[in-house]
DNA sequence: GTTTATGTTAAGCGTATGTTTCATACGAAC
DNA sequence: GTTCGTATGAAACATACGCTTAACATAAAC
């Protein structure tokens, strides 16, 4: 017995947005793909719309979820260096895992190629209410890195905020882009090698200026 | 008399494609909001493929030109902290500039919201022949600051370097969900306010680990 | 046995798309 | 004045789209 149809048309639905497009993935590529009638994604969710809203909702809300969870986690080291790293660990660990995991049955895509749809159009983030979600876990983020390197102007930790999340975007999607200008050299790294390489640069960034104490 | 033509269509479809995409903007609407013909598009371009190129070409040519001309100057300074801010400068003022600019007549769009939608598709910037400018550009860069900061391992520039280009190209597209997250405190910042942030938290980045030279 | 709820299927609606065709208008060249 | 390359206009083409409808299947509920 194959899954159930409402899952096949998630996971057909997710692969192909995140290859493709939103807006240039059809229907019926979905259905095609996913082994399944036409008017059964009018019947589980409704319109296009709905189910590009289900099928973030999938992967967004379990990722955050767990970097809530290691942030709160993070928060009981005492202030310092070691908890400034496990924030930003909880801020990109779980994104990472979950984008640079190879495509498997029950995880079928890319999170990153799947996110970056998201980020491409923030009047989409905010028009297609993923802002509340994202908006309160940046919060959270914000407010712990606050206390966490309390010397910068709360300017100034916004706009380095930014800097981080999009490094953090750009990782999750442009690893071809890194192969091509690495010539080979990176090719298919895991979260463990991003989150390496990821972690002192955006440590050492948040806090530049700062005395190294 | 009207600016000619060819100029109103690039114009039009170098804005809408910034705000609603490529596949989201119609030759239509193009047309409509250029006060041209349809068949003009054809004539003068082609294919909506062509016009695609030809709008993303316009900019980005001179841009990448500057960037390389700043880089030059650059490296004329001595190795050390002074020629890495320079050359960190070269690599975002010319994209910031371009995109923090206020719509106007000569130049309708702000260009972060233009290169997203290359920056979104991967695959596209390698099948539409974008890559060659963009990865010859990146490779000067890349030289340059394997001469800039000598200590780093190549794997660990790439990535770094990767990390930079995600925090430029983030922040050339997302003022919006700055704008958010901040609460309103950053709004419609100017290209130098941009750079006055991101220059430190690059810097920092790019040297993590390296002695205070 | 009948009813009801749950899924699935086939067919088609109206609309929007990229592209093409054909006719027309404008100048400069000869 | 005619010719010819350039440019624009109106209309239509074939296709693909999201969505709807109505019929059909299955199985649990009563």
């Amino acid at each position: 017995m194959q899954p159930e149809t409402k899952t096949r048309i998630l996971d057909a639905a997710e692969l192909l947005f995140a290859q493709h497009g939103l807006s240039d993935t059809s229907l019926r590529a979905i259905t095609d793909a996913a082994s399944v009638n036409l008017a059964a994604v009018n019947y589980h969710f409704g319109t296009k719309e709905a189910l590009i809203h289900a099928v973030f909702a999938r992967r967004l809300k379990p990722v955050n979820e767990r970097r809530l969870a290691m942030l709160d986690e993070a928060l009981l080291t005492k202030p310092g260096k070691t908890q400034l790293r496990g924030i930003l660990r909880a801020f990109v660990l779980p994104l990472l895992e979950t984008a640079f995991l190879p495509p498997q049955e029950n995880c079928p895509v890319q999170l990153g190629a799947l996110i970056i749809r998201l980020y491409t159009e923030p009047a989409q983030v905010v028009e297609r209410g993923f802002n509340e979600q994202m908006a309160s876990t940046a919060h959270r983020f914000v407010s712990a890195l606050h206390q966490a390197v309390p010397h910068l102007k709360s300017e100034t930790l916004y706009w380095r905020m930014s800097f981080c999340v999009g490094s953090l975007v750009h990782t999750m999607h442009a690893s071809t882009i890194l192969k091509v200008v690495s010539k080979g050299s990176i090719n298919n790294p895991t979260a463990a090698q991003a989150l390496e390489q990821m972690l002192p640069f955006l440590e050492a960034g948040l806090t530049a200026g700062s005395q190294p104490s």
